[in-house]
DNA sequence: GCTCTCGTACTCGGATATTCTGTGTCCGAGTGTTCGAGG
DNA sequence: CCTCGAACACTCGGACACAGAATATCCGAGTACGAGAGC
């Protein structure tokens, strides 16, 4: 899976605990967990195409959160910047070759395909039932200070 | 996910069809499919080392399945070609930074790796409760002439 | 005729190229601010 | 003193390199079979 997952996970509970008027830029994020500022923009346009997040360009602009954490859900996230395929992607290879068989591409369903789509959708089904703010719970009650301390260093224009 | 997975899984089924005392060359399987024989060898070897298939050399050689296939699970054959490991990787970038916080790396547990995590453990549970037994019955109950053609066409020593 | 031995053909196994997606970087388009001139 | 305007600085957005892994291939190690010579 792809590394920016994780980043856009952060620096969407970043902006919940910032506050939700404040625009903060790509680089501010990138600062606040040493990440390479210009690929965590790449991340965060991705949010922005799938409406999770806003973005303003020019001075005082940034990114903030379209809506509340509690309608935004890990599928969402993971959705915007892995696509909405799934993983285990069936290329009929039953179909070629001596084994294609008399079906004239009919085929009723790979029962190969079916079983890794149900694994598929067990996984779809978890990632949908997390909202960010639940996770945003778990977090503040193990670090009750962070949330401050994160604003705090935000609120810092050094 | 790795396209061999597939490959793989289909060729498991076809060992179970042509017969558990007979050994097929990775040749045989992947012209069945029209595969790349050389890259399916180095799938199945994978499977070899996972302990799921059975190798021999030379002559009459080829692969043979280690066990019954209501003892393989999808996750066998998934762990055996793409590692234990998950998908989402928490890096811990929360520890990096200026938002390191205090704590000397003893951090409880990330919130949103344990989120990722369940997520993760939903898909190998379920990947881990079908047996490939039970995709078998599915795939003749969909193609009820598929085994015995199979057999026909792998004991065609041409 | 039977047995032992050597050669051969065939298979897996790992080392070796090639392509493709993910990773990282850079510069241009757009926008709000701010400084200055004019009324 | 107030208003208008233009230049500027700052940000996102997409186009442009780089790297690592997936994909594909090739040659060597090992083995069972079979032919041939010897007993």
């Amino acid at each position: 899976m792809n590394e920016g997952v994780e980043w856009a996970l952060h620096s969407c509970l970043n902006l919940a605990w910032i506050g939700p008027g404040r625009a903060v830029t790509a680089a501010r994020l990138a600062a606040y967990h040493e990440l390479p500022a210009a690929y965590l923009n790449k991340q965060l346009q991705a949010l922005v195409r799938a409406g999770i997040l806003i973005s303003a360009s020019g001075p005082k602009g940034g990114f903030r959160l379209a809506r509340d954490l509690d309608r935004i859900t890990l599928m969402d996230v993971v959705t915007a910047l892995e696509g909405p395929e799934e993983a285990f992607r069936c290329t009929e290879i039953r179909q070629r070759g001596p084994g294609a068989g008399p079906t004239g591409g009919r085929a009723p369903e790979c029962a190969i395909a079916g079983a890794m789509g149900r694994a598929d959708l067990a996984w779809r089904r978890e990632l949908a039932a997390q909202t960010l703010d639940a996770v945003r719970e778990r977090a503040e009650r193990q670090a009750p200070d962070a949330p401050d301390r994160i604003r705090r260093w935000f609120a810092d224009v050094t």
